[in-house]
DNA sequence: GCATTACTCTAGTAAATCGATAGGGTAAAA
DNA sequence: TTTTACCCTATCGATTTACTAGAGTAATGC
């Protein structure tokens, strides 16, 4: 299950993507169309910021933008920075790996086998969908 | 995140797969090969079982043992069984459909359509893969 | 400067889920 | 009638999730 912080993240960059100019937007403002808790969506912004997705202006006039061109902001970075792993399994994560305490040979466990195909597609699948490709 | 219910369902079924024979095997013997705790198991089987499944034997010379051929049975009914929704969202969800209450435009939805794609994906490859293909 | 605005950071917490564990009950086979 | 093994219910600690509260700090504009 996808976390309500990916999905609501998800929610904020499109509408970051979406604005005219690239101007500061305050969350209070996302936090309102987007109908999330501006509490929580602070923390989001803030993971985002950190990790170099987002750039942000304190006082009057300031707020959260992109730092990057909406299609050059790829979903793998976005789901790393707020899901996590993108396997299901930590035994065939890329960036996570670790291996599996129960399971004496990966090579012959099927739900490696199972697990690393739907990995190998799901990974690709957020490799070629950009931040721009969800903003049309 | 796959659950270790599912895991430990995947590798039991997987097991009395490469049986020679079709005969009952008990939990204990299963449990005991693939490093699982048996009352957790006993849990996971019933549930294959109420299922349609897997079938059971009372008694001395009892277990559990496959309803169908392994190339009969495939990943999506393992994993809707014990690991429930495929889809990563609700709202992209076949079997477990629930809308969305924060957001006012289903089609309008940059998670909707990134999630859609990857259920459709994974839905691929439970359905193309079945239990015979995990024995080998 | 100084008030305002808005970002930053630390805690805490209610609710749900997970991964078992415990223990007794019941059915069937030898 | 004894053994074996499936069947069922209840409980429980640990972890995660989704927030909430509240205080602090840095810019901005006047």
């Amino acid at each position: 299950m996808l976390s309500n912080k990916t999905k609501y993240g998800i929610k904020a960059l499109v509408f970051l993507a979406k604005q005219d100019q690239r101007v500061p937007v305050q969350i209070s403002v996302i936090s309102k169309s987007e109908n999330i808790s501006q509490k929580f969506l602070e923390s989001i912004l803030l993971t985002l910021k950190k990790n170099g997705v987002l750039g942000s202006k304190k006082g009057k006039g300031g707020g959260y933008y992109l730092l990057k061109e909406p299609k050059d902001i790829s979903m793998t970075t976005v789901m790393r920075l707020l899901e996590g792993p993108i396997a299901m399994v930590p035994c065939v994560s890329l960036n996570f790996y670790e291996k599996c305490e129960d399971c004496p040979d990966e090579n012959a466990c099927a739900v490696n086998k199972l697990m690393l195909k739907v990995r190998d597609n799901t990974l690709q699948i957020f490799r070629n969908t950009s931040l721009a490709d969800l903003s049309n």
